[in-house]
DNA sequence: TTGTGTTTTATTGCCTCC
DNA sequence: GGAGGCAATAAAACACAA
């Protein structure tokens, strides 16, 4: 997308005449709105109201500003060719309303902007210019919150594979090291014929396939395979608990085990189209 | 004082919905 | 086609270190 788009209303363009660079700094004081009495940092920019048939809002000749900078704005008095202004910025008591508003309904329907509008002393136009920044403030936050919460995720699930696997590990050296007691080398015949993992190997033992128990396993082997084993492995009238794992609970507070749903997440519950 | 980074206000173009 | 939303962007305002 092309930027540069405002540099055509742009205040720091030289007025005509030159005489920007003088009536940069100052504006015309407006007398109209105030809000509560307290004086706005803003001007009127958007006062021209649709955004479809909107016109500059800088370099229109007489149009006034609410300044709230009333020093500056007195020595401008009676400066009736106003060719150029700054943007101001909302009083602290505006930010403080809008938030308010926007926390109890981040969309603006047109009646609510222009009741705030009338409220703030500001054009609807800024509330909604206003609400729709916020908006972008709220998104950009709410991502970062997610990469962050993504990422505590990714770890505990790590911690978890990585201390799955050495289990994984220590079950197959007790299988082996079982293997080689049943199958000691002063074993009798009938006890090596009864060995039931001499045979093919998809022979198992109990639950647990001669694979299983021998093979080891890769970084990217599926855990899985061993959690339908959970419910214990016996083996020569021994049990083995494989202690039966699941998603972590991590200790900040995350819980892994959420998937992301646009209706249940304040964010992505907006219908960004 | 000045350079630089961040935040806020506003514009522009495109998109979707009605 | 108009209204309104969003992303991208500009630029003023502000913060702050050197």
């Amino acid at each position: 997308m092309a930027g540069g788009r405002a540099g055509a209303s742009s205040p720091k363009m030289e007025a005509p005449g030159g005489t920007g660079g003088l009536l940069d700094s100052h504006w015309v004081p407006d007398s109209s709105t105030m809000f509560n009495g307290s004086n706005s940092t803003t001007d009127v920019e958007g006062q021209f109201g649709d955004r479809k048939t909107r016109s500059p809002a800088f370099f229109q000749a007489g149009e006034i500003g609410s300044a709230v900078h009333e020093e500056e704005d007195m020595e401008l008095e009676g400066c009736s060719q106003l060719l150029s202004r700054k943007k101001r910025r909302l009083s602290a008591h505006q930010v403080q309303f809008l938030e308010k508003s926007f926390e109890v309904e981040n969309r603006l329907e047109p009646e609510r902007k222009t009741e705030l509008a009338k409220e703030l002393g500001l054009q609807p136009r800024q509330v909604a210019i206003w609400f729709q920044n916020r908006r972008a403030r709220f998104k950009t936050k709410q991502m970062e919150k997610d990469y962050d919460s993504l990422g505590a995720c990714y770890d505990a699930l790590k911690a978890n594979y990585d201390s799955l696997l050495k289990e994984s590990e220590k079950l197959k050296h007790e299988v082996d090291s079982l293997k080689r007691k049943l199958l000691g080398d002063g074993c009798s015949e009938e006890t090596r014929k009864a060995r039931p993992w001499d045979g093919e190997p998809q022979e198992s033992i109990g639950h647990l396939t001669a694979e299983q128990g021998n093979s080891s396993q890769g970084p990217d082997h599926d855990s899985s395979e061993i959690e339908d084993d959970s419910s214990g492995l016996v083996v020569g009238g021994d049990s083995l608990l494989v202690a039966p794992h699941g998603l972590p609970k991590i200790e900040d507070g995350y819980d892994c085990s959420f998937e992301f749903s646009s209706e249940d997440h304040p964010f992505w519950n907006w219908s960004y189209n």
